[in-house]
DNA sequence: ATCCTAAAGGGAAATCATTTCGTTTTGCGC
DNA sequence: GCGCAAAACGAAATGATTTCCCTTTAGGAT
């Protein structure tokens, strides 16, 4: 029950989602991906697996398992967005990620909600969400192990 | 010299960019403007003014602008790019936007910095860059003010 | 086990923000 | 004033993402 072993056809339930084959193949390639992957990628693994897949059925679920919470976005410097296998079971938290390898760590939720308590202290009004990511090199990549 | 009335061409000039009345008339709108513009938005308002402004004038603008610093960009739910005037002289800090008028409170910076500490000292590696905005509803579109 | 219905998938085509291209114009240091 | 690199032009290309409409399928109900 692991990042590599998780329960897809509880999550998927949880969800009011159907577990069809392709939308668990999305699920175990994201799970077994130790980075993120685009949209694009992912359908050329999904394509070795299955005749027929088009793109917009992985868009469509990857926005849809985004919204559930069971996968994450990540907004990649170059603009486009990419996504990694990242239940919110894991407790709320935020990500650093390498733009070089992919890599992802999880920063564990430490100031952000003390910010927003301050923020709304100050001015009033409700936020809604955030947007907090750290984008760098990881220690393998700076050292020019990759690349 | 405050946020209405900048030293555009002292600016200009330490980015290196010449003083292209485009670029001043950019600029100008853009800090008279208390919410945040679509390029799209800023460009409708510079064809009142020039008769003849392209679209990719105000995007290459819009650009170099944000990567001197001197207008930041904002990253909407909906996913399409804006931008706000705000130096850098301020001070690095982020942003809470309002999603309804467009308004934007700065967050100064408290926190980040001790995150990218700890993940540096955790992992290892580099933080080229990151990401804090906090999108919400400011107190008057929340008491339905606006809209 | 079979039915039924809403959800999911297919694929082509549309959308649309953003960028590229090759050319013309212009700010500004000399 | 000259000259040249930077800036601006507009048209066209790009390319990620979405829409449309029709077909298929999962999975609860019978």
């Amino acid at each position: 029950m692991n990042r590599h072993n998780p329960d897809f056809s509880s999550i998927l339930k949880e969800l009011g989602l159907k577990e069809t084959p392709k939308r668990r193949a999305i699920l175990e390639i994201l799970a077994a991906e130790p980075g993120f992957l685009s949209p694009e990628e992912l359908w050329r693994t999904l394509k070795a697996r299955f005749a027929t897949i088009g793109l917009p059925t992985v868009y469509r679920n990857l926005g849809e398992l985004a919204d559930g919470g069971v996968i994450s976005t990540i907004i990649h410097p170059n603009r486009h967005l990419y996504y990694y296998f990242c239940t919110r079971v894991n407790g709320h938290h935020h990500h650093f990620i390498c733009t070089s390898c992919r890599r992802v760590e999880d920063i564990p939720e430490c100031s952000v909600s003390a910010m927003e308590g301050e923020i709304i202290a100050r001015n009033g009004g409700a936020i809604t969400s955030h947007i907090v990511q750290l984008n760098g090199l990881c220690s393998d990549c700076l050292a020019g192990v990759t690349e």
